[in-house]
DNA sequence: GGCGCCGTGTCGGCTAAACAACAAAGGGGC
DNA sequence: GCCCCTTTGTTGTTTAGCCGACACGGCGCC
């Protein structure tokens, strides 16, 4: 059997093989997906396009709905790591390239992805969630250690933060992409950053 | 231990995984080759390139120069199946093509093979060699099957056809490749197929 | 000379992938 | 309805690849 890896943290030690076949899948999946779209796609195509053999694929996910997930969080991912300067952690600057990613990935699947493939959307929109959640908690984190004396949890704070930037940038994504991308991060940010607080006039502060 | 399946015959259920590794490591060593020359090239570069174990390496192959004749092998194996028509036996139409692939390749050596390196034409000739005794082996078997009668065993004619289309294809490409590669294919086909006795003028007929 | 470093080639133990065979669940065709 | 065929998951057994360690041979350096 193989070693299902407890995701977040950092047990590298990966059999290459794993790396490889995985890859190879992965692959496979995101050509037939480029040549024919999702629908009718089985599970022996792709084993075979990915030249492994079928038990092999169930070895390494449980079905094809999970590698989709996993092959939309991987290019989501990529998207992600091109556009990231290279300094992580939780920055201005790094939430805004998070939130231009998350729009123009979303804003791209509405020309690439065919209407027959309309109803995979969902799947989709949730890996890009939860991709953002992932990372956003590892910045977290790591800023709370140096912080600390909080109360909040990093887990309610990422999933604050992350449904924020999905969701603007999905509605964005959905009105035709009216303003700028860059206009819309810029917007994002500052209620992000700032809170309510920094960002409406009310009567009082809130609490 | 893997197995190392007799070359001639027909025992093609390869394990995909052998497969795979072998293309692997060809696929690693052209790329090398093609970056740094064959000059300083270590088995661990290549193995680690391949995304595969060192000691994989020498399950399948004894050591550096046994890949080096494989991947000569395989890439003039891959010239001649662009150039062969469909239909494959001993025709002259494929016996041309032959003599215009070997011509080719060998020159395109010429260019390609940087000063440094000139040290390896030795091998590289020797595996065109050894591939067009293979190719000719295989046609010529196939047709005494039918003919028949014949005292001339198949090797020897294999060896003697192979060397004079190889050889002669050296010397066209040795010396400048002075008339065109149709042509000196014209005249070696002529020389092959007729033999002595089609060719030159003699007092008598030789035996 | 001796020394450390690096590449080579080999070996035994472990792990992942291949394979073949299976029951079960759709999905048409009639 | 039933039948045929394909795809799906699953299981065991076999096989190839990974790893770590080893001895050996060069090659520079002091």
């Amino acid at each position: 059997m193989l070693v299902k890896e407890s995701v977040g943290k950092v047990g590298k030690r990966v059999d290459p093989r794993v790396k490889r076949t995985r890859a190879l899948i992965v692959g496979a999946f995101n050509e037939l997906v480029a040549e024919k779209g999702h629908a009718g796609l089985t599970v022996q195509e792709i084993a075979e396009r990915a030249t492994v053999n079928r038990a092999t694929f169930y070895a390494h996910f449980a079905d094809q709905y999970e590698l989709f997930d996993c092959a939309i969080s991987e290019a989501f991912r990529e998207e992600l790591r091109q556009r990231l300067p290279a300094s992580r952690g939780l920055s201005r600057e790094n939430l805004r390239a998070l939130v231009l990613a998350a729009c123009d990935y979303l804003a791209g699947l509405n020309k690439a992805c065919s209407r027959t493939d309309r109803q995979f959307r969902p799947l989709i929109e949730a890996r890009v969630q939860g991709e953002l959640y992932e990372l956003l908690l590892g910045w977290i984190e790591a800023s709370v250690r140096r912080v600390d004396g909080r109360s909040i949890s990093p887990d309610v704070t990422a999933s604050v933060v992350s449904w924020a930037i999905f969701g603007a940038a999905l509605d964005w994504s959905r009105n035709g992409a009216a303003p700028s991308s860059e206009e819309v991060a810029d917007q994002v940010l500052s209620v992000v950053v700032g809170g309510l607080d920094g960002s409406v006039s009310l009567p009082a502060r809130i609490s």
